[in-house]
DNA sequence: CCCGCCAATGTTAACGTCACCATTACGGTT
DNA sequence: AACCGTAATGGTGACGTTAACATTGGCGGG
């Protein structure tokens, strides 16, 4: 590996602004009493070299770096991605910076993420872990440092943010029940994903309380292909079919209208999550809205209270709401066999 | 600001374990010379502290980090998001971590962002610049470590990765051509964006040399929505529309259709990405597929090499390919008013 | 039996920053 | 004139790690 030159220090721009580094420290934490003549020669001389504070000395020696960590899973799935483009902009708004690294639910990739974020001493830690396995690994710090878990799909007491699933399904059955339908089937995603399993789960629950007959679960992994495979065995019998995300529940369509039935006419479609391509399938898809901007701002402001010495306390789960579009309508007069 | 709590040091792990800290150093490091019995009793007071190695303090020693800055646009648009994720996945194998921060166009979120990588210093930087403005904010740093743009759109020189915009670009106004089409508009992206200028230009430049006419250049601002409304104002004379992205792609084929004018009888439609959900659009839009794990792969390569002291040499573009799917077809017979 | 050598470990001094305390210089009090 | 206070700056040690050199303790050869 080639060595890396270092940059100029404190010490280089304090003999060419001819003053010692601590005041050129000063001049950079913005301290108050320092002459303006001396504050304008050590900028002077900042800016002359090019100097850059070095972070890792910063960090060693005051113990904290206004970092919070971020454990991404290992996928570009929309969910995942805007939550993370929300923490991104709530964080920078309150001072702090993300670092950002990935993991999966493969045995030590969580502690090499947890390695790599704490010994660049995060002052905080936010995970998005989807599968179970994710978190174990992270109970280990858990009295280190703050850690907020994030799209666990479950409220998990006062660590944890997330969108109400449940609330999230019931809207689902509750239209579609509305509509007339009593014969709905799934299209789960992978089943070592905390939020599919949710999601089925509350299904099945919602079902029952409607006294509906559960249709066999078909599945995929998240993809729009899954979703197009499933849909190629989507029951006959089935007037409705609930994909677990949206790019599923957009392959789906794709098979069901090839392989003749039409949508909403013979089978009715409802997705999840409204991705923005969803307003403009053909029919429009009839999906749930996940507000990823609102968990993104909520993880940033409890991990803000956590380290600002504010007792832990219930996290309020955030409310999905339901998007109606074309994809879903009436039950079909001719059906029920 | 609540005071962060420091995890354990080599000196405690040194304490526990009954040798010095050098030792512990060493048995991290993985040195040959250390008797099983005395690395045995480290590992364990490793592992009895939960220690974890302070990074700010390695890199201050060592002076490198094994860290690649990587500055992103902050958008979750696929290209950028799936190009991350190769660099990722490819940075990870080559025994690098990616440090990740976003930018915007905006005066000075670039400089904060170089701040916040070189103060932590990383050992190379990628650079997605879409905008211009973001590539003249990373001169300052260009002699200090190597760096890369990717995703510029365009080649330049020997420090960029890209796809081939202009390879793209023809192969969509070739097959165009082949079908007979000879009215093309372009629906384009934000001009502000490198790629969506060179898309243009290059549509422009192809259109020529086949002498064809130029229709009204509509614009988005890469979003389905946007494409919806560019869709909305296609000219009636048209017979084929090319938008600058598949997102875009799918806003125009609902707004087209919506309108009456069915794709691709009446009009027809390619894209430029692949992202996954267009295969299952109906009709499958024709796209162009960049290949963006190839762009992340060659970036790392790269970087590995600058880092190793290999010279500075051509890059070569990465060629994208035409995906003939059901959304563009022959020039309707009618036509040509 | 002593010397030297190697293998295994210990000691000390960086790295660049901030926190803390010390030192100036200067004007105002007594 | 001696004193004090304050505003501005300087000097010294952490912080936790690595690098370079120093120190042990055996063991084999002359």
């Amino acid at each position: 590996m080639g060595k890396v030159g270092r940059g100029p220090s404190m010490h280089d721009v304090a003999a060419v602004a001819g003053v010692s580094h601590q005041t050129v420290s000063r001049v950079l934490n913005g301290y108050v009493g320092i002459r303006p003549e001396t504050r304008a020669r050590v900028v002077a001389a900042i800016e002359e070299l090019g100097y850059r504070r070095n972070m890792a000395a910063r960090q060693l020696a005051t113990g904290r770096s206004d970092v919070i960590g971020v454990v991404m899973p290992e996928t570009h799935h929309f969910g995942p991605m805007s939550t993370l483009y929300a923490i991104e902009a709530a964080a920078k708004r309150a001072g702090l910076k993300p670092l950002i690294t990935t993991a999966t639910p493969e045995e030590g990739t969580v502690g090499d993420a947890l390695d790599f974020l704490l010994g660049r001493s995060v002052d905080a830690l936010v995970v998005m872990a989807q599968q179970p396995e994710m978190l174990d690994a992270v109970k280990s710090v858990l009295d280190r440092l703050p850690v907020l878990f994030v799209l666990t799909g479950d409220a998990h007491g006062p660590r944890s943010v997330a969108v109400d699933q449940r609330r999230g399904v019931r809207l689902v059955v509750e239209h579609l029940v509305s509509l007339g339908h009593r014969r709905i089937q799934h299209i789960a995603g992978p089943g070592d994903y905390l939020e599919a399993r949710l999601r089925r789960a509350a299904l099945r629950e919602v079902l029952a309380e409607h006294g509906l007959e559960e249709l066999p679960i078909l599945s995929g992994d998240w993809s729009a292909d899954s979703g197009y495979r499933a849909g190629l065995e989507v029951d006959p019998s089935a007037t409705a079919v609930f994909a677990a995300n949206d790019p599923m529940a957009l392959g789906a369509m794709h098979a069901l209208e090839e392989g003749g039935r039409s949508v909403p006419g013979d089978v009715s479609l409802v997705g999840f999550d409204d991705v923005p391509e969803s307003a403009h399938a053909r029919p429009g898809l009839t999906t749930v809205h996940q507000d990823f901007t609102e968990v993104g701002l909520r993880a940033v402001q409890v991990l803000m209270d956590r380290l600002n010495g504010v007792p832990e306390s219930h996290i309020e789960p955030i409310e999905p709401w339901l998007i109606a579009r074309e994809s879903s309508g009436p039950v079909p007069l001719v059906a029920d066999a």
